[in-house]
DNA sequence: GCTTGCTATGAAACGCGTTTCATACCCTAT
DNA sequence: ATAGGGTATGAAACGCGTTTCATAGCAAGC
């Protein structure tokens, strides 16, 4: 395969010249740019882009590190991050994670040594220093929201949106409130968790372990939550539940045994997903789109700061 | 930021050497390996990955163009493909089309000037004759269910799934059947609209235009075909629905407005989505996961083969 | 007439790890 | 004693585009 010295021997001209036409670069006579051009085409010749990484220390790839895909919360901000990767010019670089820090440190590693010029980690596993020990490398933005000091975290405020989503239940009369999570662990699950705890304390409620409901994401989650709540003993009245697609496997799977949702028990979804419109869900929305946006504009600046974005609430029929 | 030349220095060895350390290659002393371990530790040494593309000629680095992500049937097939990459140790890069040839053309590029080492299409948007040009520049795998000779397709059989959903809901007894679609272009919706036709003519009944339902993708998509069903003055009997969010979003909107499913319509999902088990719709199971896996493994092998995936009717209670 | 300052062009250095090839030592088999 | 074969090591070439620096011609400005 033809490389840039053989299109200049064969143009007759320096390698320099050939790729100033190569980058549009000015200082090249019209005569000379043809012959290159033409050169080109006859060797069929095309720049080798491993050689431009190298030679100019960045590659306009950017990493997004992201534990699965088919979640409609992943999916959406990344939908978002592609659609702004696209408008930079940058290319996206996926490290599934399944939230193993083993796989999450590959995409540190990655920035480490120049495969990417900034990594977005879009649910963190690893601690916070491991991951503040590769910001020397380059560009690195969390998607959580943390106060952290020295990492740029760009999110919604997760406490603050379940704190609100407490009080409208505990205005609408609630006083026995469970919610659903997806996981116990990272930033985002311990500030709701938080905010469930003060806001319990604040109407002088106990915190019941078992009004608790973990590892639920999907839709299945939600319908496996049904199952554990009719076996409850003393039942909730009300439940916070941070994703639309729980909420709906919830909402399906309750009616279908007859419970009646919001007069047997209330529920609130988190996203605004399209399917919370479908089912009446009211919910938190989550500007995720904007968030995955936001994300690559401050990856891709030399020093990113943090942001957080609002949430709103949307009132339908399920509380 | 030191070089493998600085490391040789530090250490007192050729830069050969080092690099034998950094791959295990045989033949280094214990001594020397040591002394190399020891500079690297003190200068902070690790590898620029872009040499080593550059040198070795290859990234382990796979592109999927693909034209968006949040929508089950692409990132359902986008966790397969993530998971196989990871155990293969590819990487993935990620090319969102939305069906721009502009953009797909991209990711040909990338393959061409090897900053990929091998490139899955999910959905295609340029003609058989472009993509064909760049086959010579490495391995790349179209998922369709197309039977094109010379580049290879991994997917599920579309024609026969909608001929089978055809027959199935033919021998229910309906005659009046109308369906869904994604887009009308592109080879997989074209052989659904192979099969329908052929199975109307089978059963001797006309096409009719207002029957078909284009831009089907999203539940919000399925919603909105009940307003124009409702308007219709002639009413299909039964629906093919080409993905289950948007048969869900049908249901959802139907019911809500009094039309039983499935005794004022039928309808007949695909994927089986997590949402088809929960709203009991009756649906084609696609293996997309599954499909996601085998791309991978055909684009990461020298000669990559075509290959089909069966389907399987679910049955269930929306026809 | 002489200095500035563009325009135009190319040689060479640079980014950096891998791989080939040559060399040298030491031990075993004949 | 000698050929053969494995172990160990390094110089140099290779992959390839970008960028710096030096050079030279030519025109405008004083």
């Amino acid at each position: 395969m033809a490389n840039i010295r053989d299109v200049a021997k064969q143009a007759g001209v320096s390698v320099t010249t050939v790729s100033r036409v190569l980058n549009d670069h000015p200082y090249v006579t019209q005569e000379k740019r043809l012959a290159v051009e033409k050169a080109m085409e006859e060797l069929g010749y095309h720049q080798n882009i491993n050689a431009i990484h190298l030679s100019k220390g960045e590659t306009r790839l950017l990493g997004v590190a992201v534990p699965f895909i088919n979640h409609s919360y992943f999916s959406t901000l990344l939908n978002g991050i592609a659609d702004r990767a696209l408008v930079r010019d940058y290319n996206l670089v996926f490290y599934q994670t399944n939230y193993q820090k083993g796989e999450e440190s590959k995409a540190l590693e990655a920035l480490k040594r120049k495969q990417i010029d900034g990594l977005m980690i879009l649910s963190r596993a690893s601690d916070w220093n491991s991951v503040e020990a590769y910001q020397e490398f380059g560009p690195l933005v969390v998607c959580e929201s943390s106060e952290h000091t020295r990492i740029p975290c760009v999110s919604v405020d997760h406490y603050e949106a379940f704190r609100y989503g407490m009080r409208y239940i505990i205005d609408k009369g609630h006083r026995h409130i469970g919610y659903c999570i997806g996981r116990r662990t990272g930033t985002n699950s311990s500030l709701r968790e938080k905010a469930y705890c003060e806001e319990l304390e604040y109407i002088g409620e106990p915190y019941r372990k078992s009004w608790v409901f973990n590892n639920c994401l999907t839709i299945e989650d939600g319908k496996r939550v049904v199952n554990e709540y009719v076996s409850l003993k003393e039942k909730p009245s009300a439940l916070l539940i941070t994703s639309d697609q729980v909420a709906a496997g919830f909402r399906m799977e309750a009616e279908k045994r007859g419970i009646r949702v919001p007069h047997d028990v209330a529920i609130l979804g988190f996203d605004n997903h399209p399917i919370a419109e479908a089912l009446d869900l009211t919910t938190i929305e989550l500007p995720l789109h904007e968030v995955g946006m936001s994300l690559v504009e401050k990856v891709s600046s030399k020093n990113p700061s943090s942001a957080i974005y609002p949430f709103e609430l949307v009132e339908r029929g399920s509380v």
